[in-house]
DNA sequence: ATAATTCCCATCGGAATAGTAGGAATTAGG
DNA sequence: CCTAATTCCTACTATTCCGATGGGAATTAT
């Protein structure tokens, strides 16, 4: 019961590229670099965020990746869909034909998956990158009094 | 993003014991069947699921697997956590002692898979096997009429 | 003794994960 | 127009996990 690390890059790229926007476009090597994520590997996930309308690019010298959208519409249920496709809690065997028909728990089962994909599914699209956006800048100027 | 179908199995072979539970311990190979699980496939999900306490195993001829407990003490977030270990959406990355101390949204990320996991708990630990097994009687029985 | 069962350990093919690699295409800046 | 910086595309690889199978030992009712 995991996502993989790719979703972590991508939401923590999509929260890079959020937090440079003013900078002009933010490049893949600069991205790797602050956040520590292997440079080639995150060529791919930006391919797959740019894929799914989450973040535009620029290409040639002085190119790089910019949000597509407005922050306030970007949510971390699409940046994970995004690299993970649709999130089911299990392939259930019980979706085979025969199966549906047939086995009166089989139904039940699925039924408890489906309560935890919604609930999984509303925290996820609750969360949007502007949320997040806004607690590090808190944090940011929490620890910059500290100092 | 997925529980694996050992866990689907678990709680389906759970539920058939439990729904058994009169005519004495329920042996593996009739659960497979009722269920079409791989019987070899099945004896390991069996071994887990009483090395979690949640099953009683009688050796020998005639023996079987019992519920080692109430239905009304055993959720589904037990008997996956028997199966797939503690339930955490992300192997995060930022776990490691130095990220945790310097990256910002490393941590605000973070929270967003404890809420994750938090919803998952929750519709999980909401269920028991208990509340399934009369979710399927009532099933039965309208599909009783039905006929 | 025998047959039925759980138990234990090893193995296996295939898929997914995490990452690497090479080079083509595009473009700003000189 | 040349060059350096960048994205883009496609393939490869190593490791791990998943679902499953197999052999045979231990246990026990009959």
């Amino acid at each position: 019961m995991k996502f993989s690390v790719k979703s972590e890059y991508a939401v923590t790229a999509v929260l890079d590229v959020a937090g440079h926007a003013d900078k002009g476009p933010v490049h893949v090597k600069s991205i790797a670099s602050r956040q520590s994520i292997p440079v080639r590997f995150l060529e791919q996930v930006m391919a797959s965020l740019k894929k799914a309308g989450i973040v535009d690019s620029i290409r040639g010298a002085q190119g790089g990746y910019v949000l597509a959208r407005d922050p306030k519409t970007i949510n971390i249920a699409q940046i994970i869909e995004a690299i993970e496709g649709p999130i089911t809690p299990v392939d259930s065997i019980t979706d085979s034909a025969e199966f549906k028909s047939s086995h009166v728990n089989g139904h039940v089962v699925r039924d408890v998956w489906d309560d935890v994909k919604r609930a999984i599914s509303n925290v996820l699209n609750g969360v949007t990158i502007d949320d997040l956006i806004r607690k590090i800048r808190e944090k940011e100027v929490s620890v910059m009094y500290h100092i």
